[in-house]
DNA sequence: GACGATAGCTGCACTCAATGCGGATTTGCA
DNA sequence: TGCAAATCCGCATTGAGTGCAGCTATCGTC
């Protein structure tokens, strides 16, 4: 493999070799119709033979393109850590942890096209529902957060561990991550729900974190509740 | 099944009918045979045919005992919530949410047969070093996060709601889990300074949270740093 | 443009987890 | 004792995932 690290999400496919175009238009063909039975008969009744014949390609062949049935649902590296990296990068002299990592957390809701994607809300879908989803997820997550972690205590090495770093970006992400566990309860599969869930599970977690003036402003934001 | 929820752990083999202890011996044998063979061959390394037959029963008959593979290494029904829950209902009329969740915490920590038990040790390797394992642990405590959050709800009508409690729970365990992520991969075994290593990284994720005298209270107990 | 090297595709056979079924056995209880 | 229910367990089956071996398409080079 000439190339070290493939921009694998962004970068069109202009020159690039025929071999790794042909690739990724499998991959994502294998993706979309992953998609398409995953809507149409469930996660559980679709099999990877399906799935493999739906894209045209030999049952075999799937497994070298994704490591397994759930890791087709989790193909983006995760945005989460990006936006973190990128909020740390440009903090401000008197930001304190925290306000770097809600900053990170807003991001991320921001530029959600984690949102609009038809895998996403799939996705979101059988997380719910499917326990092996569901674990991936959950995996991955905790796997981001290690990575925030250590990103945070490289910015910080004064006043954060490794183990505070942990500790921190635990309870953020856990705090969100707990809220919109009941908020999701709640919601049908409507993304613009689900979006506006994010949105307040995010205002009532982080709220402890919330210096004054921030606060009236998560307020004035769920009073508003602008309607797309 | 003329019982309607069997005491499972607590209460001895006394006073239950025949098929009851026997079923209850040969759950206990499977799982003995189960870590015995984990110990020698490794988790991937030992089928369940390997686990039933050790076990003396047939493969089949395994699965009526135990839902899957991982199921095995998380017998008891969570410790940790009972722990909350305890916690919740002998609080003190002036103690915060927060409060009582730390108190939870220490007396995990206390009473942790956790750590005694062969069973508990290995599972705590398994959960770090074999993914599907790890799925399942992490299943097991957002349940268990999302029970707690519920009976902290009911005993707080006034200052939390669901949301509220979810994000609360939530930011703790996850603060737990994110510093024990980063204690366990820095092997030092010694289980005192981890202890306390934990409680330093608590206090510093979860300060917005506490009340002003417990900040104070954090900072004696990191100073005093009793051993035990 | 031909050619050898190599990356990728695929069928086949295999292992293992997990489930359904149906018959045999044991236990509870009257 | 005898019937009903729980339990056990072999057998067959499905589906995920892997290793292997052979084939084809592509690449870089001359």
């Amino acid at each position: 493999m000439p190339i070290g690290i493939p921009c694998d999400t962004i970068c069109g496919m202009a020159e690039l070799t025929l071999r790794e175009r042909k690739r990724r238009r499998t991959r994502q063909a294998i993706i979309e119709a992953a998609v398409e039975l995953f809507e149409e008969r469930g996660y559980e009744g679709t099999t990877v033979a399906d799935i493999a014949e739906a894209a045209e390609i030999g049952t075999r062949t799937f497994f070298s393109y994704f490591a397994s049935k759930e890791e087709l649902l989790f193909p983006e590296s995760d945005s989460r850590i990006t936006a973190a990296v990128e909020a740390i990068a440009t903090r401000g002299p008197d930001d304190r942890p925290a306000d770097v990592l809600l900053r990170a957390l807003r991001n991320v809701n921001r530029d959600s096209d984690e949102m609009v994607s038809r895998v996403a809300a799939l996705r979101l879908r059988l997380i719910r529902s499917v326990p092996a989803v569901r674990g991936r997820g959950l995996q991955l997550q905790l796997d981001a957060q290690r990575e925030i972690a250590r990103h945070l205590c490289a910015a910080y090495p004064d006043e954060l561990d490794e183990v505070g770093a942990a500790a921190l970006v635990g309870a953020f992400v856990g705090a969100v991550t707990g809220a919109l566990q009941v908020l999701l309860e709640t919601a049908g599969d409507d993304p613009a729900a689900m979006s506006r869930r994010l949105q307040e599970a995010m205002d009532a977690a982080l709220r402890p974190w919330l210096r004054e003036q921030d606060k009236l402003h998560a307020q004035d934001r769920s009073r508003e509740q602008t309607p797309s």
